[in-house]
DNA sequence: AATGTCATCACACGAAGGTATGGTCGGTGA
DNA sequence: TCACCGACCATACCTTCGTGTGATGACATT
C-alpha cells in the first residue's frame, strides 16, 4: 500500500509563456530532473501527480490568478509542495511577502539557469525533509485513531506524567481499569516504552497546531 | 538574580543618516516604544543593553559594513535580536537573501511609518517568543550541567525508554546503582515524572543542533 | 588530615506498573 | 436474536520502580 518506493521528484512549472516553460523544462531535465510545464494554475491543478515529491516553479503574473494568492491557495488545498516564485515585473515588497508566506526562493526574470537549478534543488530537499516528518506523523495519527475515547483520555493523562492512581481518581475509575486502557493504548500505538508514548503524544500535539 | 522583571523592549536603529534615526525614533516613541539610534554597527555593538528584549532596524548600506553581512555577524556574536532591514538602493535578490537569513522584514526606503511600526511590532513579538522558549531551555541546561557523568549516561538511557535492568547490563552496573543515578537525575532535573524527564531530554537534544 | 563528591553495591520494603482470569452491562450491526 | 465491542470492575500475581540504611573505595579540595 505504500507508494512505489520514492518516485523521482517532479518539478511543476506554471507559466503562461510556453517558451519559458519549454526552456526551463529542458534545463531541468539536463540535470536529471523530471519537469512538467503548465500554461495556467488550472491546468496545474488538473495534474494527477500532485502527491508525488517535487516542487512548484510559479510565475507571479498569470492569467486570472495572482501567483502570491495562488501560493496561499495551495496551502488551503493541502498541496504541501514547496514553491519557487519568478517574475518579470516584481518589486521588493512582493518578494518579501512571498518569502514570509514560505516560498523557497523568488527569482526575477531573467535569471541564470544555475540559480534556478539551485533553487529547485533546495526546494526538493525541503520537500524531502517535510515528507519524512510528515510520513512519520501520519503513521502515528493512523494508530491514534484506532484508540477508543477512553483510551485517548487515559493516554493523555499518562503522557502528562500522572500515575494510574491519580488518573483513576480524575476519571472516576478503578485503578485496574486505567491499567487496562493504558495497556491497550501502548499496544495500539506500538509504543515499546513510556518514553516512546510520550514522544508520540507530543508529535500528535504539534500536528494541526 | 533574574533581570528586573521584563524590561520594556528596545528598538535599536542603525543608520548613518542621523535624520532618519531621529525621525524613526520619534515615530516609534509615539507608539510607546523605547528607541535608540546609532550611526554605525560599531556604535551599536558598544551599547550595553543588547541583552534586553527588542529588535534591530538596520540599514543595508553602512560605512564599512554591509548590512547583510552584519546580519550574519550578529548570529555569530550570539546576539539573538530579530532584524529588520531597510535600504534605499536594494533589489530583489538582496531582500530574498535577507529573508532567507531570518530577517523579519525588508523595507525599501522611503517606507510608510505604519509599515515600520508593523514590522517592529512583529519583530518584538518574535523576540518575545524566542525568549520564552530560550529561557525555558536555559533553565533545563542549567540543571543538566549539575549532573555527574554517570547520571547523564543513565538519564540518556532512561529517556530512551530502557528499563533499569537493561541499563545496568549496558553500563556494567548493578540495578541498584542505576536506580540511585536515576533518582539523582530526576531530583537534580526537577522532573516530577518520567514524562517530564523525557521532554527535558528532548529539549536538550534540540538545543545546539 | 579532614571534608566532600562520585561511584559502587547489598539488603529490604513498599509503591506503582503490567497482565491474566473471569465476569457485568449497554449499544450496534448482521 | 446473536455476536461483537467498548467500558467497567475484582482478585491475584509478578515485575519494575523508588527509597532508605549501611558500607567501601577513589580522588580532589581545603
Amino acid at each position: 500500500m505504500p507508494d512505489p518506493p520514492d518516485e523521482s521528484p517532479v518539478v511543476h512549472i506554471v507559466d503562461d509563456d510556453p517558451d519559458l516553460g519549454d526552456g526551463l523544462s529542458s534545463v531541468l531535465r539536463s540535470v536529471g530532473l523530471n519537469a512538467r510545464a503548465y500554461r495556467s494554475t488550472v491546468d496545474f491543478l488538473r495534474a494527477d501527480d500532485l502527491d508525488a515529491p517535487g516542487c512548484i516553479v510559479l510565475d507571479i503574473r498569470l492569467p486570472g490568478t495572482n501567483g502570491l494568492d495562488f501560493q496561499a491557495e495551495l496551502v488551503r488545498l493541502g498541496v504541501p509542495l514547496p514553491v519557487i516564485l519568478m517574475t518579470g515585473h516584481g518589486d521588493i515588497p512582493m518578494s518579501v511577502r512571498a518569502m514570509k508566506a514560505g516560498a523557497v526562493d523568488f527569482l526575477p526574470k531573467p535569471f541564470r539557469d544555475q540559480d534556478m537549478i539551485d533553487a529547485v534543488t533546495a526546494a526538493i530537499n525541503r520537500d524531502r525533509l517535510q515528507r519524512a516528518s510528515e510520513q512519520q506523523a501520519v503513521a502515528i495519527v493512523d494508530r491514534y485513531v484506532t484508540l477508543s475515547p477512553r483510551e485517548r483520555e487515559v493516554m493523555a493523562l499518562v503522557t502528562a506524567g500522572k500515575m494510574n492512581k491519580q488518573i483513576a481518581g480524575e476519571l472516576g475509575l478503578s485503578e485496574v481499569t486505567v491499567k487496562i486502557h493504558r495497556g491497550a493504548a501502548m499496544r495500539k500505538m506500538g509504543a515499546r516504552s513510556l518514553a516512546e508514548l510520550v514522544r508520540m503524544a507530543d508529535t500528535l500535539k504539534n500536528r494541526t497546531r
